[in-house]
DNA sequence: CGTTACCTGAAA
DNA sequence: TTTCAGGTAACG
């Protein structure tokens, strides 16, 4: 479920709860386990167990704990996970897997409905991200870099702009809301986006991003952040999961659609198709 | 490339 | 009962 907005949020939080502490302990449900992580649970405490936290990084939508042994415990939060800063003797979350209990007191609180979520512990987080594209708030993520990034392609713009590997961190809601805000329609093959729409989504791709960072992240189901409080950002958006509401801007009702074996969320008013070339010859 | 599977619900 | 779900990996 988290995106790199929610993804974001919880790191902030965390970040100086984290940074300096020592893991006492680590319990995983066990009816959890080998779906969590490929790790067997022995190898699990012995990579964490005594070790200090010295960073806490964010790569896409990837959290990068960095450890004081110079390796990484890198988790994913994929569509249900939760990560929450409790006191050791507080009830268990909704849906608590696991545990990891830190020397002053607290616990970070392990919860996914789905058991979609990892965990990893690298030597090299690169082993983990390293086939990530850029980070899209980064400077690197350009417009002249998302043009090439779309050019030629047939497949929908709204798949390419999912595809991790091409630029880390959007995910289905923030993409819709993007597309909505370039009015670019989601189906439009990638290629056949003009370079004004390339401007506008290149812009819409940062300000959707930013915007829902300063929103806390959005909590349409299950994400909460690390203090189990929901965000705000589903309060402000234009058509993640509107359909059959009216557009914001024209009016004309929210409409949804499959794409890239997605839900998919758009203005048929406001987002068009890039006129068909005439083609000139064939 | 698109589709299916992973798992467990919540909602229609 | 059926469909849908903030994600990704493994299919064909």
């Amino acid at each position: 479920m988290p995106e790199l907005p929610e993804v974001e949020t919880i790191r902030r939080d965390l970040e100086p709860l984290v940074v300096g502490q020592t893991v006492a302990a680590v319990e995983v449900d066990p009816g959890t386990i080998d779906l969590l992580t490929d790790l067997p649970i022995d190898a699990l405490r012995a990579g964490l167990v005594g070790r200090r936290f010295v960073s806490l990084g964010r790569r896409g939508k990837y959290l990068l704990f960095g450890m004081d042994d110079g390796r990484t415990f890198v988790t994913h939060l994929r569509m249900t996970g939760r990560l929450v800063w409790r006191k050791a003797d507080d009830p268990a979350i909704e849906y608590e897997r696991g545990r990891i209990a830190l020397d002053g007191g607290h616990e970070l609180r392990w919860s996914d409905l789905r058991k979609f979520g990892t965990w990893d512990i690298v030597d090299d987080p690169a082993e983990v991200v390293g086939k990530l594209g850029p980070e899209p708030l980064d400077e690197e993520f350009t417009a002249a870099f998302l043009r090439k990034l779309l050019a030629g392609r047939t497949a929908p713009v709204k798949a390419v702009l999912l595809d991790q590997r091409r630029v880390a961190g959007l995910g289905n809601i923030y993409v819709d809301e993007a597309l909505y805000q370039a009015r670019i329609r989601p189906d439009t093959a990638a290629g056949e986006v003009s370079r004004g729409a390339v401007s506008r989504l290149h812009v819409a791709c940062r300000e959707v991003l930013e915007r829902g960072i300063e929103n806390r992240g959005a909590s349409f189901s299950d994400y909460v952040d690390a203090q189990g409080d929901p965000g705000r950002q589903h309060m402000y958006v234009q058509v993640f999961r509107r359909d059959g509401k009216p557009c914001y801007a024209c009016g004309a009702e929210i409409v949804r659609s499959v794409v890239g074996g997605r839900g998919t969320h758009f203005c048929p008013r406001c987002q068009r198709r890039p006129r068909r070339r005439r083609s000139t010859t064939s």
